[in-house]
RNA sequence: GGAGGUUUAGCUCAGUCGGGAGAGCACCUGCCUUACAAGCAGGGGGUCAGCGGUUCAAGCCCGUUAACCUCCACCA
């Protein structure tokens, strides 16, 4: 039986573990076909957020739907060791105790980043268990784990033999707090406000001056040349001369290539091989040293001389000051510009020159972007608009910066023989270990990442689960990281596994706060789950979570719609009281659908419906649609009409009667909260228990059928609901107390008068005494229905004022309509082109509006004569 | 500079095959009718951003303008 009252907190809880100890959620069942998702493996640097909340439950609906239908579903658990993220803060909390990671060194430093992750790993499970996703801790993966290491190194060796992977000495972009080297995408762009610096630069051997800008004059120190445009007038005579930099007063050369623009600025550039991208081109160009004049830690090197050891920005001042005292400022401009921030430290990165380890991108993309135009085994988006963004990235992509200067992640797997440097790249250690060192770096959080759903599944064993389960089915993931992950993904699947990594993509936006701004720690505007969790219930976040934006949108929190959300649940509840208390001590056995009145085959036809409508949906991923699919056929259909009519025929003293409506009740009631499970599992869990039922949980019930049952007369119960409708308007139009009594009578389109059914008398008895007579020459309002009119004896209280105006308005709406629809029927274009199923239903609707219209003419004539 | 998105009721958003504009919340009126006041019944409210085109027919397709948003690239 239901407690009275709906308490969320009661009857979310113990569910989960009941469901883990029972084992359903874990795969294995060999004779079904096979269902996969892997999770988005979260972070282990702190609590999850709404996103992460979002994220998951539209994955655990996806794998619920489908064990319903009869899937060995596995939706497979884990973690990302997430490298620069954790690390920075272990670090962190070593800082809080006054000692930092160079204390420790790197093995004690490894300990203590693995004690950080068996606690955050606690925190997360648990909050998976609240919002209730039903995952396979049996197959519990971690980025880091012995598994996964494998296939990291399988990859890595692969690729490297491959000529795939290489080192090399590249401006990076590098993050001076990290102190680590980052890939392109870990680059934030910001418009910053700037200063453009334009100095003097004297030539040497004439003694002129041109004027040369610069928004980082301590890169200075490392200006191996300046450039200028072979056809520009302005420096032709300059042009092999040499100019003297003013940081450090060394003659530089001046030369020319066709890469300077000479609209910009002064049409001359500074070249700095070591600390620009595009300046580092022109070096190799030229062959031209790459000095490096910046510390990894953003101070200055020797090189800066007199500001050795200085801060950059600080170098920056004192020698722009130095510089002005000695003439060679010409001017400083106020600017913006894009400046480049560290995705996880925020601070300024430093285009670097740096030996680092880098994957060729354009081959392993090229295979992708071939493999896409194949409808048999692209990936599919949804929405499909994200398709573009994906091959767009691919086909600008550059090369991969893999290596990074860190300790928490998987060792790079090369060894530097000690004496000959060779180096040693294989998937077992070398042998004589002693004769080699092995890199210093570790990999890109992402390179491991990029491998999660077939390592997960035993890659590059030849796992069972690889063979059952691969390609997985479905990844759901937020827009924001197509690049970081998806596209890698992608890539490393097809060029490792020959294979799609997964068969769809579907694509969720970002979650925002009520005023559409993107939640953030320093807006402080995040709201957390667990608190959402508390006031409403998981089963109301989720259906919130789930059915309130399309695919790939971004989602607005707003809990007032999580408040809707749990009134929703609070009306399943209480119907499913009702149901429960109507059926005595029915069994499913007893449910007996052969002998049906109307109105219990209508809503197992709306419930058809609704099912078929849903299956549709759900296999589009469509979720806001299924939701409100749900939410109408359970509210308007079920709860308001279906509820209410079997209140007079459960009091039928017809036995057959009183089956039927038990039978409709509880087999109706059993699909809904089968059909609403995979959005809110645990109020479905504790219903489904305790109607009578089939399986020991709702977790592993069938998916509902279309039951067949006798056919539905047509419109029946419509006209009795327009009746009941027309009748409750009517009340509220006179203000009917419920005291007063009302003479009804029906007619059809036909002018014959209606009998009126038990149960719509019992409708409207509750808001009126009704009686059903023939009530011919009294006075009588006369409502038209869709097909025949409804008159009532109102005499005692009838305003023919306002009956007037009332009947002229419903006039004026019908002349209208009947205005629109001639104009269409009397279009022989439309007559002729469009469907005759249009015609048809066209000129159905102008007879149900001529009737209507004559109906209310005639009705008015008489109120005039009132008046 | 390139790409994409958004614009529909007071607010937040749906709108599938092109064929009479929808929901939730808010608002107004009346109801504690024995599942539910977290509720019931009734109601008001829209130039579907503007303009043009295609079509018998456009919120939907095409073009264009505007505002806002996002991503990518980025120049001394």
């Amino acid at each position: 039986m239901l407690e009275n009252k709906y308490d969320h907190i009661k009857v979310e809880e113990d569910i989960y573990q009941d469901w883990l100890e029972k084992g359903y959620f874990n795969a294995g069942d060999i004779s079904k076909k096979p269902y996969c998702i892997v999770i988005p493996p979260p972070n282990v640097t702190g609590k999850l957020h709404l996103g992460h909340s979002w994220d998951n439950t539209l994955q655990d609906i996806i794998t619920r739907y489908k064990r319903m239908c009869g899937f060995d579903t596995l939706y497979l658990s884990g973690m990302d060791h997430a490298g620069i993220a954790t690390q920075a803060k272990v670090d962190e909390r070593l800082k809080e105790q006054g000692i930092s990671r160079y204390d420790l060194g790197r093995e004690k430093f490894l300990e203590q980043a693995w004690n950080w992750k068996e606690e955050y790993a606690g925190h997360i499970r648990n909050q998976w268990a609240g919002m209730g996703l039903g995952l396979d801790y049996t197959r519990e993966r971690f980025t880091l784990d012995e598994g996964l290491s494998k296939a990291v190194r399988k990859c890595f060796v692969t690729l490297y033999k491959e000529g795939l992977i290489y080192q090399g000495e590249r401006i990076i972009n590098w993050d001076p707090e990290a102190l680590t080297a980052l890939s392109n995408i870990e680059v934030i762009y910001k418009t910053t406000n700037a200063h453009m610096y334009h100095f003097y630069y004297e030539v040497v051997e004439t003694g002129q001056r041109i004027a040369i800008a610069t928004t980082r004059p301590e890169t200075m120190f490392g200006d191996v040349c300046v450039v200028v445009h072979p056809e520009d007038e302005r420096y032709r005579d300059i042009v092999g001369l040499h100019v003297i930099n003013p940081a450090n007063k060394q003659p530089l050369p001046v030369i020319t290539d066709t890469y300077i623009d000479m609209e910009f600025g002064t049409g001359v550039m500074k070249c700095t091989p070591a600390h620009d991208p595009n300046d580092f081109v022109i070096g190799e160009k030229y062959g031209f040293e790459k000095p490096v004049c910046i510390n990894p830690d953003a101070t200055m090197n020797r090189l800066a001389g007199e500001y050795d050891g200085l801060d950059r920005y600080e170098c920056r001042k004192r020698l722009v000051e130095r510089i002005k005292s000695e003439g060679y400022l010409a001017y400083i401009e106020e600017i913006q510009h894009n400046v480049g921030y560290s995705e996880r430290t925020d601070v300024i990165v430093e285009p670097y020159l740096s030996k680092q380890w880098f994957v060729e991108m354009k081959p392993l993309a090229k295979q992708v972007l071939d493999y896409q135009k194949d409808e048999n085994s692209k990936i599919n988006f949804y929405p499909e608009r994200f398709e573009k963004t994906f091959i767009q990235w691919l086909e600008n992509i550059e090369d991969w910066c893999i290596s990074r200067q860190l300790w928490w992640g998987h060792r790079i797997p090369v060894w530097y023989h000690k004496e000959t440097g060779e180096i040693y790249c294989e998937m077992e250690d070398p042998k004589d270990l002693e004769n080699y060192i092995q890199d210093e770096d570790v990999l890109d959080t992402w390179f491991s990442s990029a491998l999660w759903p077939f390592s997960t599944l035993g890659w590059p064993e030849d796992t069972e689960d690889l063979k059952r389960f691969y390609p997985t089915d479905c990844l759901v993931t937020g827009y924001d990281i197509i690049f970081f992950w998806v596209a890698r993904m992608a890539f490393t699947a097809r060029h490792l596994t020959g294979n799609r990594p997964f068969k769809d993509v579907l694509i969720h936006g970002l979650i925002r706060d009520e005023l559409g701004r993107k939640m953030s720690k320093s807006l402080g505007n995040g709201v957390d789950p667990e608190d959402v969790k508390l006031e409403y219930g998981s089963d109301a976040l989720r259906f919130f979570l789930t059915t309130n934006s399309t695919p790939g949108a971004d989602l607005r929190y707003s809990d007032t719609k999580v408040k809707a959300s749990k009134n929703f649940i609070n009306k399943i509840y209480n119907a499913s009281k009702f149901v429960l208390m109507n059926i005595e001590e029915m069994s499913l056995e007893d449910i007996d659908l052969s002998d049906l009145n109307n109105i219990d085959k209508w809503i197992i036809d709306k419930l058809n419906k609704t099912i078929v409508s849903v299956n549709r949906n759900m296999d589009k991923y469509e979720f806001a649609q299924v939701g409100n699919e749900l939410y109408n056929f359970i509210w308007n259909d079920f709860c308001d009409w279906y509820i209410e009519f079997s209140k007079s025929t459960l009091n039928s003293s017809d036995e057959k009667v009183v089956k039927a409506t038990r039978s409709t009740l509880l087999a109706v009631l059993t699909d809904i909260i089968k059909l609403l499970h995979p959005f809110m599992p645990f109020v479905t869990e504790r219903i489904y228990l305790a109607l009578p039922h089939e399986s020991e949980s709702i977790c592993i019930a069938s998916w509902p059928a279309v039951r067949t049952v006798d056919e539905l007369k047509s419109g029946e119960v419509e006209t009795i609901i327009s009746i009941v409708s027309a009748v409750r308007t009517l009340r509220v139009d006179y203000d009917v107390k419920p005291s007063l009594e009302f003479d009804i009578t029906v007619y059809d389109e036909n002018g014959s008068l209606v009998k009126i059914d038990r149960e719509i008398g019992n409708m409207l008895h509750k808001i009126c005494r009704v009686n059903w007579t023939n009530s011919e020459g009294k006075d009588l309002v006369i409502r038209p229905l869709e097909k025949g009119k409804l008159a009532v004896d109102t005499s005692q209280i009838i305003d023919y004022e306002a009956e007037k105006e009332r009947l002229e308005k419903e006039k004026e709406r019908l002349e209208q309509e009947i205005k629109r629809s001639n104009r269409m029927l009397g279009n022989e274009s439309f007559i002729l082109k469009a469907s005759k199923e249009k015609v048809q239903k066209e000129k159905d609707k102008l007879a149900s509006y001529s009737s209507q219209y004559e109906i209310i003419v005639k009705q008015l004539e008489e109120v005039y004569t009132k008046l």
